[in-house]
DNA sequence: CTGTTAGCGCTTTCAG
DNA sequence: CTGAAAGCGCTAACAG
């Protein structure tokens, strides 16, 4: 491809002019800017991105680590953080982290060796004090979905103890008193703490809820398929079912389905949501929203800030980076009469 | 962050025996090597991937065009291609086409301002010209899910028009005549090309589709609900739909659960489907499966082949490129007895 | 086996 | 307003 030499050469000036008229930086004679567009033109000129990252020290460039791709809920967060980038003309960098820490350790480094502006990290496997002591680095990141102390103010989080309790108050309102809970994996500190606010919420409501009445899946269909199974055959009396994610209660719409126990009729289904699945499962499922899209945008926009001022915090105050839960109700799911 | 002259100092050493050292070339007294690792360690040094591209002119970045990332269409693609390119050490960017010619433009400019090795094109837009056009440039593409003539070696393609017609005729073995087709935006190719199959099919069975058992979607939820409802209110006598995306189907079904009519005793459902989506609906719904997967797959070794070796196209032969439908069978349609 | 010297394509003082 | 020169961090001949 052409150089920004063979464009100083053919407009008969310096690289420097060049240079500076495709920056924009200072004033030109008008023929002079004329000739190098011309000789841009011609030559179908595209500055290197990597020369100018050498020379400016900045690369333009955001990495993102995520855990997986598939769902709808990866999909939200990229489809929010390149609107962001690509209207501040950055590059997306995306990673896998492997499903450990080895695997998310390396994404972090190859986002170091590509001299990347920034990152954002969808980490659930790097230990607070790993990520603590990047935090001293200069390179900027946030952490998505996660809090760790002493870096709140790099945490975009979400309140998921408080979002079950929410959806298990709407059911026990409803007269709702046998509320079994599909859970994530419990290993997971966002998962236990989804399972945490339904006990929480049980228990405020003067009702402890039996082991039994708790199934733990993995967060995909085939567990919640399972799980319902699970918590059906040693609890045929529940008359709700609460599922951490939409996936597991995909399987157990499933399980219900071919056991042919209706919804909501015979049995209420709420479930937790991102991405708008239980609209789309019949009958639509009312759910605890969990804004995964908003916050990927405000990722980007925290990011920025570090970006921007290095070490400083101003108007970072500003900024939303903790999200409550909200309520979506639909029709799977019925006060008892 | 510490360069790889600190690095040879350090060590005491030149910086070219460092760059030796990292790259594995030739050989090296014990202790110099010692020395030198010794050095890269204490500064924690790690080569820049930006300033190694500018010397060796290899950016080990390869693009990925997309046309938006909701659904598991995008996840499934992205999955393989990042894979793939993990292992060999390579730099993913993904880049969205805005859903129109401008933004899949803008795209591949910037694919070209980072000069990437190559990219991937899962694009809509671009007409075939200025694709043929682009092919003239030195940098490696290769197109997923489209054929352009003239580039068919840089082809990853799918028999659409074969795939309807595979689920068509399972449908019309067992006995359906009275088939509605729910199908995609008829001015995209593919979908047009799904569409044709479907007809074909019908036709070779002697049944000609009447204009009113086809409705057009968008493929996503919402459009195949509306296509649902047309198709049944013009024709109540059908015993069977085909919808053209797993999307349209979730609407498709939503409509029948809500008119209370039952699948599959009252009415038989076919989809198309690329994520396995349909085994997660009520009942599971039998579909042809699009291979996005494997193609993406496929689509990366062929981009490897080609940067490789730049103009030769030696061994692309036994890479497969064209993919064929397959039949995954399910419970949602029946036999009309 | 290791050092010297250019140079990749751009930006950025510093002059003028 | 424009040119000259140095430098970003690395690699790649070419010597030795």
């Amino acid at each position: 491809m052409a150089s920004i030499k063979d464009v100083a050469e053919r407009a008969g000036v310096n690289r420097s002019t060049v240079s500076r008229i495709i920056n924009g930086e200072g004033k030109f004679r008008s023929d002079t800017r004329r000739k190098v567009e011309q000789a841009m033109a011609e030559l179908n000129y595209r500055p290197s991105a990597i020369a100018r990252s050498l020379a400016t020290s900045s690369t333009n460039m955001v990495g993102l680590l995520v855990t997986y791709y598939t769902g709808g809920f990866f999909g939200a967060m990229m489809e929010k953080v390149q609107a962001e980038l690509d209207e501040h003309k950055k590059f997306l960098i995306t990673v896998q982290g492997h499903h450990c820490i080895e695997g998310e350790r390396e994404a972090v480094r190859r986002f170091d060796d590509l001299r990347c502006d920034g990152f954002i990290l969808n980490s659930r496997h790097l230990s607070d004090d790993e990520l603590r002591e990047m935090a001293q680095s200069a390179r900027p990141f946030v952490l998505i979905d996660r809090v760790v102390e002493g870096l709140e103010d790099r945490c975009i989080t979400f309140n998921h103890f408080a979002a079950s309790e929410l959806i298990v108050e709407h059911l026990l309102a409803q007269g709702h008193q046998h509320i079994g809970c599909i859970s994530g994996p419990i290993h997971r500190t966002n998962a236990r703490n989804r399972l945490r606010g339904y006990q929480a919420a049980m228990r405020a409501a003067g009702i402890e809820p039996k082991p039994t009445m708790m199934a733990e899946g993995d967060y995909g269909r085939e567990s919640g398929y399972a799980a319902a199974k699970q918590l059906l055959s040693a609890h045929p009396d529940l008359t709700a079912i609460y599922s951490c994610s939409e996936e597991m209660t995909s399987g157990l719409l499933q399980y219900l389905y071919e056991r042919k126990i209706e919804v909501p009729s015979q049995i209420s289904v709420v479930s937790y949501d991102s991405v708008d699945l239980c609209s789309s499962f019949y009958p639509q499922v009312s759910a605890v929203h969990f804004p995964i899209g908003e916050m990927s945008h405000a990722a980007v926009k925290l990011l920025a800030g570090l970006m921007a001022r290095p070490s400083a915090e101003t108007a970072l105050a500003e900024l939303k980076t903790h999200f409550e839960p909200s309520l979506k109700l639909r029709r799977a799911d019925q006060p008892i009469v």
